[in-house]
DNA sequence: AAAACAATCCCCAATAATGGGGATATTAAG
DNA sequence: CTTAATATCCCCATTATTGGGGATTGTTTT
């Protein structure tokens, strides 16, 4: 790995671009931030001009639901590694999705470090797949009534009150939940809250 | 306000420290920021050697449980104003105790306008106590069990499970879960589930 | 065209949670 | 020393949820 690893940024946080810029640089014989744009549709009116071997992403910016890919999102037509950088949590669905998922409290070093591995990894990857591992494949498919009953279930609503809201009787609000339970796996109504928070359904 | 705005930063993420004295800096007329410190133990350890105008911390970096004053947590002897630099979602109890809430997306100059703003706003500030204007006092003072059973509720336990891990019966449980209740006005498992992940009682 | 999925509705029994009312012992604060 | 708060336990009745079993009518997908 002689020559410098040339890395795009997709960033919104002005301020955490400019701190990414400056901490990389320090690691100047090794890498090199060559791009930097604030969002993905910046980044794609540019990605057929440039050619990153690594992208570092705000995880934030793809839709948190698992729908959209972020290989399928992010215009990459040069393959390079695409990494995470994260400032908040994001699902393992998201997560699984990236080479690598730097945090905002990694030191600098660290930081260089794990782009690095990546790097690294590219050999290991194919001797998992041989050892017959493959990446976790889930992705809960809810359907979008259901998707609308967990997020009253979410907002702490009784099923009573869920039927009320969708106009539909409580029993098609138990049935939509045990459909619910049955494809995620999860059973409490905490898990599902969290899960809701996780995959962008609700706010706050 | 002819002299600059002397700024403490207390920021656990050596990448934002950076971007922020970097930010800040571009508006060197106005600002400095003479001291950083990674933790707020950190800052106490100086706080009687300094002289800071601004102190601006992550809210992170407090109790979430709202027990902990920001006041009292922070040893402040000149009265710097103290403004959060805030990345995730924090509670309103927390973010009540802040002179402004800055977030990373915003821009340097935003930032800056609101760390203006601050020093503007204290003549404003004693209008709205003489218009009847307090600041929200509602503070939620759940005991440690109370607490405990909390965060066993959140993590979607039910209340024989939630007995059999604390070693009580499920009436004392349901009582805990009564006061709770009581307390916090939040009836529902998913608002108790989102109320302790906004105070820091679990993560994921 | 058959199979799979989506959305709606129903029954039943078991389990869980809610809301009201207690009680007692200990510790902390005024 | 009295009061308030905590932590523990109990009873009762009502309401909600869970988990099992269905059914029907559409709409996609293969």
């Amino acid at each position: 790995m002689a020559a410098k690893l040339r890395i795009a940024l997709i960033e919104p946080s002005q301020i955490v671009r400019t701190g990414l810029e400056a901490s990389l640089s320090s690691f100047g014989a090794k890498f090199q931030v060559l791009w930097s744009f604030s969002s993905i549709s910046h980044f794609t009116s540019f990605s057929d001009e440039i050619d990153p071997d690594i992208i570092v992403v705000n995880p934030a910016l793809f839709d948190q639901t698992g729908a959209e890919k972020v290989k399928t999102a992010i215009n990459n037509p040069r393959d390079a590694r695409i990494v995470a950088f994260a400032y908040s949590i994001i699902s393992e669905s998201l997560k699984r999705q990236f080479s690598a998922v730097l945090s905002i409290y990694d030191t600098p070093s660290e930081i260089a470090m794990s782009i690095e591995r990546v790097f690294q990894k590219e050999i290991d990857d194919n001797e998992l797949i041989q050892s017959g591992y493959t990446p976790h494949p889930v992705e809960y498919d809810l359907s979008d009534r259901e998707k609308e009953v967990l997020v009253s279930v979410a907002k702490g609503f009784t099923n009573k009150e869920i039927a009320g809201i969708h106009n539909i009787s409580v029993h098609t609000v138990i049935s939509h939940r045990k459909n619910i339970v049955r494809k995620t796996g999860i059973k409490s109504v905490s898990g599902l809250t969290v899960y809701s928070l996780l995959n962008g359904l609700i706010e706050q």
